[in-house]
DNA sequence: AAAACAATGTACCGTACGGTACGGTTCCCG
DNA sequence: CGGGAACCGTACCGTACGGTACATTGTTTT
């Protein structure tokens, strides 16, 4: 299922480039076609109709987010939680970037039809990979003593929250990233620090 | 500046229901205008135009809430815990309304065109009264010695983490509030356990 | 009672966009 | 060389929607 070829995926980068420009309206089958220099009617035979395209922008988004392989050496606890800061800002960069951001804003304006396809594309292809890598992290870090939980799930969700608290909807309503991303590496050391104080072992204070 | 008749509210009544049964693309003028057995011309003429339209369907849902006054008794621990559970079920409450659901879903669709106004008037009449009224109740526990923390905000917004998650993008995205409410009340004592571990004063444990 | 105003509903206009059809060009394969 | 597939560009169609005009009816004011 190795999805596109080369021309759908130059084609596909474009229709992205259209969206993050100029939001949903200004990516109209037309306009893609003259952009990116194919036919209309390629778009439809490649695609199907407009909600194909736009679910195939989303999967092509996706294809291209590799997660690191864990590597499963025996950390420190120093290391650990630094890896810990490190997802944490890596999971903003994520979030406050311009195509997350362009593609997250199109499935929510459509959450509304057709079932919320779009809606569970984001959240299959592009939540579900980072939640796998922050479950793995989380239990490296149990399997080490460092962590102490028994759900692993609410321990990310925890985790989640501390890092992005209601950021996330404020830069999809508009309010630019650059006010909000004041200072990222600290606020994540601050994230992890707390969660730390509510998932560590022992009393570990880092920072 | 109370901003609309009656009869604007009856049809800005009207306009919030078409939006949350059909998304945006049910909320046409002309259909609207059948549904409230209003002209299109009236429309016009109390709105402006469609934006105004929007912006009124925002002002007028925010105009419907009532922050409760703070009750400036002198509270136990306990009183003073449980109205943070409170406050953690109303909020959770307030963002997987439908209603609310349905503003943020259109606010967030257009935050690309005209410098995200209607993302602004979500921000300002949505979220920030919520802000106040927590933050009054924050700095009501520190005063009795019940919280320890020196930025207001920042304390805000970790309980704001602690308590919402990624719970509101999802929903947005479509997936089903039921699904996500499961045990709202211990999700919120949940929540405010965690917080208090965070900025309770001594060790407070609640739950 | 007459005039002024407000509001309804219908009809209309222009445009923008999704989707289709078609002629012309390039490229591959036999 | 010849035939066919893929593709580009353009032109076209139907429709849906934002916005305006107008004729009619009801309501207030003087």
């Amino acid at each position: 299922m190795e999805p596109f070829t080369p021309r759908q995926n130059a084609v596909l980068e474009c229709a992205l480039q259209l969206l993050v420009a100029g939001g949903e309206r200004a990516l109209t089958t037309a306009g893609l076609a003259r952009a990116a220099n194919c036919s209309k009617e390629s778009l439809y035979k490649w695609f199907g109709d407009r909600d194909g395209l736009l679910a195939a922008m989303i999967t092509y988004q996706a294809s291209k987010v590799r997660t690191p392989g864990p590597r499963e050496s025996i950390p420190t606890l120093d290391d650990f939680s630094r890896s810990l800061v490190v997802f944490a800002e890596d999971l903003m960069g994520v979030l406050g970037g311009d195509v997350s951001l362009a593609l997250n804003r199109l499935a929510i304006g459509q959450a509304d039809r057709d079932g919320a396809q779009l809606g569970a594309l984001v959240r299959e292809h592009g939540r579900l990979p980072i939640e796998t890598r922050a479950r793995a992290l989380l239990e490296l870090g149990r399997r080490h003593g460092y962590l102490k939980f028994s759900d692993t799930h609410e321990a990310y969700e925890t985790l989640y929250g501390l890092i992005v608290r209601d950021n996330h909807v404020r830069m999809l309503l508009g309010e630019s990233p650059a006010d909000l991303s004041e200072d990222r590496p600290r606020r994540a050391r601050l994230a992890i620090s707390q969660f730390f104080r509510l998932f560590g072992h022992g009393a570990q204070d880092i920072e």
